[in-house]
DNA sequence: TACGCTTGCGCTATATTATAACGTAACGCA
DNA sequence: TGCGTTACGTTATAATATAGCGCAAGCGTA
């Protein structure tokens, strides 16, 4: 476990929060490439998985992409609602929800957990621009 | 949307069914290709994304897998509990607890919402056997 | 300083997962 | 019969992710 950022995680992350929303790992690498060509996808990946193991970045494994965390969710799960339309991401924290949803799984055994809780669906702001249909 | 299952729908199903556990797509196209060598990946994916979305069949977005949903799960969302160890993978309906996920993201003007809920940790039985190291 | 350990990265290659695009066959129905 | 729809075959390729290896930098110890 790494205690400092090292310099391609501070320039992942970087990259994460100006664009704000949602990146491939190949979306980085091309933003990292303008400025540097010769950094390759591995790179890419070790300084997203330490990024995430750190919870400064969270996986959106449903849709193969990756967000920088917002400062509620900084090193802890979040519960990530996402734009099916649009990509938009919400993050939310609620630690209660969590909570219950690993008692759940410990309840058939299960221990250490780490949660995936991804809800997709249609912002307000798609559903609204879809009533001219 | 279909009514009927097809004919790949109910092979890929099959195996799924027969095996227990998850699978890649990929490890159900060869056990496939055992009885018929011509099939390939696209009439897989096409079958699993019918099957997922008739609930037939659950993705697990976080290790790109896919299982047969068990009887209580059947047309419903999953709660999966994944054993990062042996793979394993419990499902759990809990419907109080998705129509609370739900309300959370719906208060963010969200709608539509189709979860994914995938738990990791190590079960009962991995974790007994580490007590050797 | 010199040594050895650990960590991170460059680099090449490749594995794995998933879909685009196009044509054809089969089916149901007007 | 002719039309529209759906599923599938087929080829190719896109997109995502990791293996494996060697080098170089930093750190602690002597």
């Amino acid at each position: 476990m790494t205690l400092k950022a090292t310099r391609s995680q501070t320039d992942v992350l970087d990259v994460l929060r100006q664009h704000g929303g949602a990146l491939s790992a190949y979306d980085v690498l091309g933003t990292l490439r303008m400025t540097n060509p010769t950094i390759s996808a591995p790179t890419i990946y070790r300084a997203l998985a330490a990024l995430a193991a750190s919870g400064r970045v969270h996986r959106l494994a449903s849709v193969s992409a990756y967000i920088a965390a917002a400062p509620t969710t900084v090193g802890n799960t979040a519960i990530l609602s996402i734009c099916d339309d649009c990509g938009l991401v919400e993050q939310n924290a609620a630690p209660d929800l969590l909570t219950e949803l690993t008692k759940l799984a410990e309840q058939s055994g299960f221990s250490e957990m780490n949660d995936v809780i991804e809800l997709h669906g249609r912002c307000a702001s798609c559903v609204g621009s879809m009533e001219q249909a």
